[in-house]
DNA sequence: GCCTGTATTTTGATTAGTCAAAATATAATT
DNA sequence: AATTATATTTTGACTAATCAAAATACAGGC
């Protein structure tokens, strides 16, 4: 059995490279992880030896195909806790993702299978992060883009949000923006760097670039 | 924060104190952890440096205010948790005991309050085992004589099952034995160590007088 | 009162995970 | 090409929890 540690090492690693091209630098583990540079050597090292990752000397790691396996396993118990946590729970959107952090190592394979019968199989938790299946494959989802490169003046919906910090996820709580609601751009400055978009119910919002391309948007809404 | 291991040793020393007089001896702690006993040992002194455990050379170990109060809670979060996992997910009743034990050290007091809203504050556990509340209260309940030293004749309601193995569970189970059933004794005899009791529909059940001390009865059913 | 058996404690070693700080390799800049 | 800056690795040390096995204390029987 993988401790939670190692759990956590992949999960990192998995999150990584589904974000970026190529080699997984240590760096990135450094970050994800808080511990110091040495450290992640140690622990690469030993989960390479076990076979759970590839290290390419001063560049970094990959998953290997179990060590993949493994990673995709820890994420569906993160994504499927945290949607049963705000669905079922009724907990703060905010406050799930501390919780799923220490819940995804403690649950079995049984009782989260459980939880995904009662929650109807779902395949996005709630910030619109897609669930991998008990194979690891996760569902096709239509290509999307994000507040920052989509067309204006066309009524959108919000899919996703790809930040899990509580001080941005209450931001969009407050404002209406979860994943379901509709949007519409308004009105978008590269040279201000801020864009203007309205709710259905009129709201009109002022965001930042950076914040705009944190919001995925789907087709019409 | 109380590291798992510790949570195991404050569970078990309290479970302890609760069924024995007196002080509890390491090889009680020895027996319940499954761990040999220079670690009790070793853990008992360090727990005691953090004032959780009272430390009487070559007797035993005693739980500190602090110390049960911390252990109460593990109590809590364990029955609270198998309660859950019972009602809400259905699970299998023989199983949770495993996945509780598990999970009693990652549910946080934000989520487990939660659960128990959930389940309408509940006083006993799927075994019928009392659950204390969040100041560590138990709800006072009737004095209970078990299937071994109950009146005779008469129909009695069964309340509680003092024995979490997953083989002595899947028992009462099969044979309708659940907390809320209703049982008449028809006849106990000391010398061939028997017990003949009727269920509601008729069925007839014997028991060894050992598993009959397990059972639990009430009052009047 | 001595001896024996059992419970407890001690001692020395091990594993997982971590840090601090020094050493080293690589990439970037001049 | 030489120097500088940055990322990574190494080394030595530490904590928590554990085991094996030797040492010790104690209670009860004789």
């Amino acid at each position: 059995m993988a401790t939670s540690t190692v759990e956590n090492y992949l999960k990192a690693t998995l999150l990584y490279e589904q974000k970026h091209e190529g080699i997984v630098p240590m760096s990135a583990l450094v970050e994800a992880l808080g511990v110091v540079p040495g450290t992640v050597t140690t622990m690469v090292k030993a989960m390479a030896a076990q076979g759970l990752l590839e290290h390419e000397a001063r560049q970094g790691v990959r998953l290997t195909p179990v060590g993949c396996a493994l990673a995709l396993g820890v994420l569906r118990k993160h994504r499927l806790v945290e949607t049963f946590l705000v669905q079922t729970l009724e907990m703060d959107w905010s406050e799930v993702h501390v919780e799923a952090e220490a819940l995804e190592h403690a649950v079995s394979n049984r009782v989260l299978e459980k939880i995904d019968a009662y929650l109807g199989h779902p395949t996005v938790d709630p910030h619109g992060d897609p669930i991998p299946n008990a194979e690891g494959v996760f569902a096709t989802s239509a290509t999307q883009a994000t507040m920052q490169d989509c067309t204006l003046k066309k009524s959108l919906r919000v899919t996703r949000i790809l930040d899990q910090s509580a001080d941005f996820l209450d931001y969009v709580q407050d404002h209406g923006l979860k994943p379901g609601a509709s949007v519409k751009i308004l009105k978008r400055e590269e040279a201000s760097g801020v864009l203007q978009c309205e709710l259905v119910d009129g709201e009109e919002i002022i965001l930042g670039l950076p914040a705009a391309a944190k919001i995925v948007v789907g087709g019409a809404a």
